[in-house]
DNA sequence: AATTCGGGGTC
DNA sequence: GACCCAGAATT
């Protein structure tokens, strides 16, 4: 490698990680600001923010929120969960959809965590045997009952990610290796949940998939997405 | 890698 | 009326 070539490298790492730390800096304080709130940022034992979190899957946060805290308090706990009627449970699920397999599914998962101690495990490898828990959920457990540095990559996030810093390798996000250290760098900060929060409310409210709002996006001059939008 | 689950919101 | 949503299991 030439002399030149190898400045030029350097140069690129440098200006990525420099885009990096201004990517965080700048949806930090744009979350202070603009941050969504939801009754499952609030929650105060494990099994309340699980619950959030399977039942956000592949459904709205705002349709979420409208029957979370009756669903807590109909399912108070990984005990009364695992003794639910599926019938009841599918019945309250019933407008939100997925409802017959998530019904299953919750109960599956409260079983299996009844019967390892009412405790769900530490570690990716354990969490990922539960039925129910894969790739982002196991993340999503590390994060926000363990307080671990991951990140909670979904579809939301990785458009983010991609529209400021390129495209994946792989279509599976949870297979590509450049989309999950991406992201885990991304929130290797003091408090990753709520930088893992501050992504997917930017990809919320600004960074759509249809007409992103590119003229209040704060990363507007990082973002290689923004100039070739209106 | 592609399909399935799914009602409701959004365009 | 098509498309999408804080994914995971199955084929």
């Amino acid at each position: 490698m030439s002399e030149e070539q190898w400045c030029l490298s350097r140069e690129t790492l440098r200006d990525q990680c420099l885009k990096l730390q201004e990517f965080r800096t700048k949806v930090a304080s744009w979350y202070c600001s603009h941050g969504r709130d939801f009754p499952w940022r609030h929650a105060d034992t494990s099994y309340q923010r699980v619950i959030g979190e399977l039942l956000l899957q592949r459904t709205r946060a705002r349709v979420v929120a409208g029957f979370y805290l009756d669903f807590l308090a109909e399912y108070p706990s990984w005990e009364s969960l695992s003794r639910a009627n599926e019938k009841d449970l599918q019945g309250l699920l019933r407008n939100v959809g997925l409802w017959r397999r998530r019904a299953r599914s919750l109960i599956d998962l409260a079983s299996a965590v009844m019967d390892t101690g009412g405790q769900l495990p530490d570690t990716r490898a354990e969490l990922e045997k539960l039925p129910g828990i894969g790739q982002y959920m196991a993340s999503a457990v590390l994060v926000l009952c363990y307080g671990e540095r991951e990140p909670l990559l979904d579809v939301n996030m990785a458009r983010v990610l991609e529209r400021v810093f390129g495209p994946r390798q792989r279509a599976d996000i949870r297979y590509d290796p450049y989309l999950q250290d991406l992201a885990r760098s991304v929130v290797q900060v003091d408090n990753a949940v709520e930088a893992n929060w501050a992504v997917l409310d930017l990809a919320a409210g600004i960074c759509t998939i249809a007409h992103p709002k590119c003229h209040e996006c704060p990363l507007v001059c990082l973002c290689s997405f923004a100039s070739q939008a209106t």
